[in-house]
DNA sequence: CTTAGGG
DNA sequence: CCCTAAG
């Protein structure tokens, strides 16, 4: 309720919009110009920017009173991190135990999550090491509630082992229930002049601290709840104290996690080729009995097996504004081809039939299909500009394919469109592992590779790469692409189960560093924004959605890792720990990559489930004995 | 959009 | 890897 009426009156009076319905309204719009605005680059920053000023709002904070908050305290460490001297931000870590010193409830701030994430920040900013890791979380959503939620949290995994102070906890010895001092504050929504004069003091310098592109949140006013998305220019921290800038380089450096909007936008673009799935073709009859294993081994027709892309290395930054295009071609993949060959075959007669059905694939010779953004684009004549293709995207929206020239036989079909399958000369020695699928002529799947590791964005969606392609491609496409017999979106209502692609070694090891930093499943953060000198506790609540951040971390350039990719890898990752090494299959990962497994999982599991506590209020009431 | 968990 | 409920 408190927050509700806060909110109505908005931040700093930006109105807030109360149901979701509402949210889709212009208002929205009004909403995010003012929130960027007061700079806010990143969800660190509006919930530091929306805290303090709910803070200053409510008259909560005081230069002078926060300052000594803490005193008697034991809390490991105290830093100032909003405007200099106006307020005092702790970190505080777990341990349910209760504060024994709440005399000085003047401490307003509380901060379990950021601040840690606020030192990583700074030193990160001082050392332009690109190796250094990140440690700043994004926040996905936040909760403003107005529930009597609240609680403990400990700092990530690794931290852990350093920081030993209290955890967020209610400094309060008011045993009653959280609900009953969350009572409507008159008072808070008043200063509303005060707020408006502070729109670029505290929440900007707060708010410089942190660095990130997008933001996303879900604004819970009592029932109502608001969803909002957020983007700000990229590196657009605009600060006035410079040292707590991020410096472009390291952005640069970085570029995957700060950017965050990419990110979002390169995760939905994933989904913007909506490759339907279905479990079965025309005709393909669900008691098939080896569906399933076969339709794993036959995870590319022949002729997609030829349709591979070539991964498109990320060069070093191409500083160098000259019209030479510096492009690396990191690997080459071909999907497995299964070839049928008796167990007694000879290696000598194995070598050949490979090598039969491979020339007979190539026997039309090779082309080099070029992809930018995913879509195959065919006019040679093209230019690379024209295409949309600048030095600066190049990494990030060019990719290449290896096809086999058409069959002359096949040729009337005029396969101009990707989307467009032709029927395919498939070489006897290649057996298709779906006998129906060999008698449908038009299996009409095989570009899904394409599209399914497309390398980046689709058209439109990625701000800061798009503008070239918004005006040319469509006609581009259209005229290049030659739409032919426009086949409706056939395809997509074919079962086309992507192809798998095991997770390699370097692969785990980069996603259990990541889950080791971030953790898994979701995690909640309370703020304490206020106490009021009547007891009434003001907080914020933000999830913070790991797998996402995991993702984005780590796998923001493997386009074909989704974070449930990674959920599912992670799950089997603890599974594959738990049993014997002789029990597991695949490329063996290292024990000590399994064992950081366990240790992770282990801890993790354990955070969640005080986190179900702080979730559940009546438990957390009874495990702390209140 | 994300997580969680079964298939 | 897929699917889907749930939030």
């Amino acid at each position: 309720m408190v927050l509700q009426t806060r909110l109505e009156y908005g931040f700093n009076g930006y109105e807030v919009p109360h149901t979701p319905r509402a949210a889709r309204s212009p208002r929205k719009s009004a909403f995010k110009k003012k929130i960027e605005n007061i700079q806010t680059s990143s969800s660190f920053d509006l919930l530091a920017a929306v805290a303090g000023k709910l803070l200053l709002e409510s008259g909560g904070v005081s230069s002078s009173s926060s300052n000594n908050a803490s005193g008697d305290n034991n809390v490991d460490k105290k830093e100032p991190v909003y405007g200099g001297d106006e307020m005092v931000v702790e970190e505080t870590n777990s341990d349910h135990h209760h504060d024994n010193n709440n005399n000085n409830v003047e401490r307003s701030f509380f901060v379990s999550e950021i601040l840690p994430k606020a030192h990583e920040m700074e030193s990160f900013n001082r050392s332009p090491n690109p190796n250094k890791d990140f440690l700043f979380g994004s926040t996905s959503g936040i909760t403003f509630d107005s529930s009597e939620k609240f609680g403990t949290q400990e700092l990530p995994y690794e931290e852990a082992k350093i920081h030993n102070g209290d955890c967020f906890r209610s400094h309060n010895n008011d045993k009653k229930p959280m609900l009953e001092r969350l009572n409507y504050e008159p008072e808070l929504s008043r200063n509303k002049d005060l707020l408006n004069g502070m729109d670029n003091e505290d929440g900007e310098n707060f708010s410089a601290r942190y660095a990130t592109k997008s933001f996303r949140s879900t604004l819970r006013v009592g029932d109502g709840r608001v969803k909002k998305v957020l983007s700000s220019k990229y590196c657009k921290v605009s600060s006035k104290q410079k040292d707590t800038m991020v410096p472009s380089t390291d952005l640069n450096l970085k570029p995957g996690y700060y950017s965050k909007s990419h990110c979002l936008k390169s995760l939905r673009s994933e989904k913007k080729f909506p490759i339907k799935k279905r479990r079965y073709f025309d005709g393909y009859i669900a008691s098939q009995p080896e569906e399933t294993v076969k339709n794993e081994g036959l995870s590319v027709s022949p002729r997609k097996a030829f349709l591979s892309t070539i991964a498109c290395q990320k060069q070093p930054p191409i500083q160098s504004r000259d019209s030479h295009v510096k492009l690396g071609i990191k690997s080459f993949k071909v999907p497995e081809l299964f070839i049928e060959v008796p167990e007694t075959a000879t290696i000598g007669s194995l070598k050949r039939t490979v090598l039969e059905a491979v020339t007979t694939i190539l026997e039309g010779g090779l082309r080099i299909g070029v992809l930018v953004h995913g879509k195959k684009v065919r006019d040679d004549k093209k230019m690379l500009l024209e295409t949309g293709i600048s030095l600066d995207t190049l990494s990030d929206t060019l990719s290449f394919c290896l096809e086999p020239n058409p069959p002359q036989s096949t040729k009337p079909f005029s396969p101009k469109d990707s989307d467009f399958v032709r029927p395919y000369n498939v070489p006897h020695t290649l057996t298709r592992c779906l006998p129906s699928l060999g008698k449908h002529a038009k299996p009409s799947d095989s570009v899904e590779s394409d599209l399914d590791s497309k390398p980046s964005a689709p058209f439109g969606v990625k701000p800061v790469y798009s503008r070239a392609l918004i005006p040319i491609s469509p006609p581009l496409h259209a005229q290049a692409l030659n739409v032919v017999p426009p086949r409706k979106p056939k395809r997509s209502e074919v079962a086309q189960r992507r192809i798998r692609r095991p997770f390699s070694v370097a692969e785990v090891e980069a996603l259990v560093q990541a889950v080791e930093r971030l953790g898994t499943g979701r995690l909640l953060i309370c703020l304490m924004l206020h106490q009021t000198n009547i007891g009434q506790i003001i907080f914020m609540c933000i999830f913070i959605f790991r797998w996402r951040d995991v993702k984005l971390r780590a796998f923001d350039n493997a386009k074909h890792r989704t974070y449930v990719d990674l959920k599912d890898k992670w799950k089997t990752l603890v599974h594959t720990a738990r049993i014997s090494p002789q029990q597991r299959r695949g490329e063996p990962v290292p024990q000590e990559l399994l064992d950081r497994v366990l240790m992770a999982h282990a801890y993790w599991s354990q955070q969640q489930g005080k986190q179900q506590l702080l979730e559940a209020p009546h438990k957390l009431e009874t495990s702390l004995g209140l």
